[in-house]
DNA sequence: TTGTAAGCGTTATCAC
DNA sequence: GTGATAACGCTTACAA
């Protein structure tokens, strides 16, 4: 690789010249210019961006931490995040948490040896030392703080509009499958949906659950209807879940959404694929993802926020798993 | 943030000695090597590895490229490729390519501005220029290339499963979606339904596609049964092009399978959630990450690597878009 | 066993 | 307008 050492002695030139047209900074005679602009291409020079972090202790990378990209809702908003990051030339260092305080730690620690210049880190403790302790902005994404930058979706509103649609589409032995308890968004729709079912005094019973992956989703679905044979309306955790619980409804012979009703969350891909296509609680996931990173940015490059606690709202999404009523 | 010269000051030692026990090199005496670690736990102290990599002229950073990470099958690889390098102190920089080319450029070149000492792409130009004019190794991950490191599952086997399968099966009438015709594995997949469907003299045609989105799943699947109303078979180009032909099947009130057969390719998590079960052909895919990690890693270490392609067999998983028969 | 100093590839300060 | 040169934080000869 050219060195700008050899972009310099090309031309005829020193390295400070150089560095100058590279950065477009200080007098350069425009004769000079070129010949050092011509000396770039012929040696198809790139500045060593390492060379670069070291002396001005910033990179123009990011470190981008998610519980789990095998989670399909995950994609969604690491594919946000990458494209705004990439359109404003940040790159990403990325890694998966399985929210683990262990990996999590590894890698906001390795973010920092990198010279990363902002985090974006779906965590279920923003209020960690080793976030306060970084002199870098971190935004929280999928996850709340209220003192700190953060943006996602209005978890425990998703609860509320699932229980109403549930209970206003009929059904009258509610099972409301709560996720993981250490995953803060999963308790706040859970405890949506439970305000509601209480304020409406409608019968309703509780599966806890400890995990989102799909062996375990199975294992959960079978509970639910062997604990509760009658339950005629599920609101699950996620989407992930929702789809276990109707292919196990399938497979108890049970008619969806006549005999039982499921309303799922995030609205995955999954989701609309499925037969019959799921009735869910839709997350922009993706907006979410792109407003990180531009919340991020704006950080980072100093301009004054007026707003850093980002909610997007949610919305229900009618597909088959739930019954038609007047509206 | 600490750096090495505070640890050398705090613990009355040189920079140097440091250094040494850092790295567990040289000699240095057992009273200062303690010494040391105090100091280094006392200030918190992370070694800058911004420092050491451009001193040595390697990071322990890791390229890796792939096309669209929204699409279900490749977060299974891009985690089985994160595992493989956390666990060995890797990191990754992440990047989407698009199938761009443009944006493949870029991300390569800011990888190797950023010194990482390997990538691994999933990319259908193997022998591009920007692949061989890179110093360090690379490892293409879901693409064939006879003459460089790569991981990849046979796809031609694949589909001459799937055509095989579905043929025995009864299917008179097979259509074979043919995937993009710019990504590879799409192709070979395509070309090994063929192959079997020609030695078979069975009836078939082919409808061409170009891209995997999910919108234009739904409109290929659309165009399936208008341009060939009677097709009794269809071989997909993935899972996500099956679950679209299935639910078009649905609604057009064809029963899957009694009336067609369906047969995906990939094995992601949705085609076992879906319902009816999804027929495919598997891929390994989190495997596969890991394999071509671990390959990179051994091409990075300079350990002598016997073999450099890798490939994988695939299976046929049989759930219910197709019939039974006797074997 | 330990310290001094050069060097990795940049940027920025200060002379000229 | 341009060029020396110190500095960024580390590793590694080489000296002591």
């Amino acid at each position: 690789m050219a060195t700008i050492k050899d972009v310099a002695n090309q031309a005829g030139v020193s390295v400070a010249t150089v560095s100058r047209v590279l950065n477009g900074n200080g007098y350069v005679h425009e004769d000079t210019r070129s010949k050092v602009e011509q000396s770039i291409r012929e040696l198809n020079y790139t500045p060593n961006e390492v060379a670069r972090s070291l002396y001005k202790r910033k990179s123009k990378l990011i470190g981008l931490l998610l519980p789990d990209i095998m989670n399909p809702y995950f994609p969604q908003l690491a594919r946000g995040v990458e494209d705004e990051m990439q359109e404003n030339d940040y790159r990403l260092i990325f890694g998966n948490s399985d929210e683990s305080k262990k990996k999590e730690t590894e890698y906001i620690q390795t973010f920092v040896q990198n010279n990363v210049v902002g985090v974006i880190s779906s965590t279920n403790n923003p209020d960690a030392d080793m976030y306060a302790g970084l002199n870098i902005p971190v935004v929280f994404l999928d996850r709340t703080s209220s003192d700190r930058p953060s943006v996602y979706a209005d978890g425990r509103q998703g609860g509320r509009i699932a229980a109403e649609e549930i209970v206003r589409r009929g059904s009258k032995a509610i099972t409301v499958i709560q996720g993981p308890a250490d995953v803060r968004p999963a308790q706040e729709r859970f405890e949506g949906a439970v305000e509601v079912l209480e304020q409406q005094a409608a019968a309703y019973q509780v599966l806890k659950t400890t995990s989102f992956s799909l062996t375990d989703a199975e294992e959960f679905a079978q509970k639910v209807f062997s604990e509760y044979p009658d339950t005629d309306g599920i609101i699950a955790s996620n989407d992930i879940m929702a789809s276990a619980v109707v292919k196990e409804a399938f497979r108890l012979g049970k008619r969806v959404p006549e005999d039982v009703q499921i309303i799922g969350f995030d609205d995955i891909l999954l989701s609309r694929l499925l037969a019959p296509p799921l009735s869910t609680i839709h997350q922009p996931a993706y907006e979410m993802g792109r407003e990180a990173a531009r919340l991020l940015i704006g950080l980072i490059e100093g301009q004054r926020i007026e707003k850093s606690n980002i909610e997007f709202s949610v919305e229900f999404i009618e597909r088959q798993t739930t019954r038609k009523v007047e509206s």
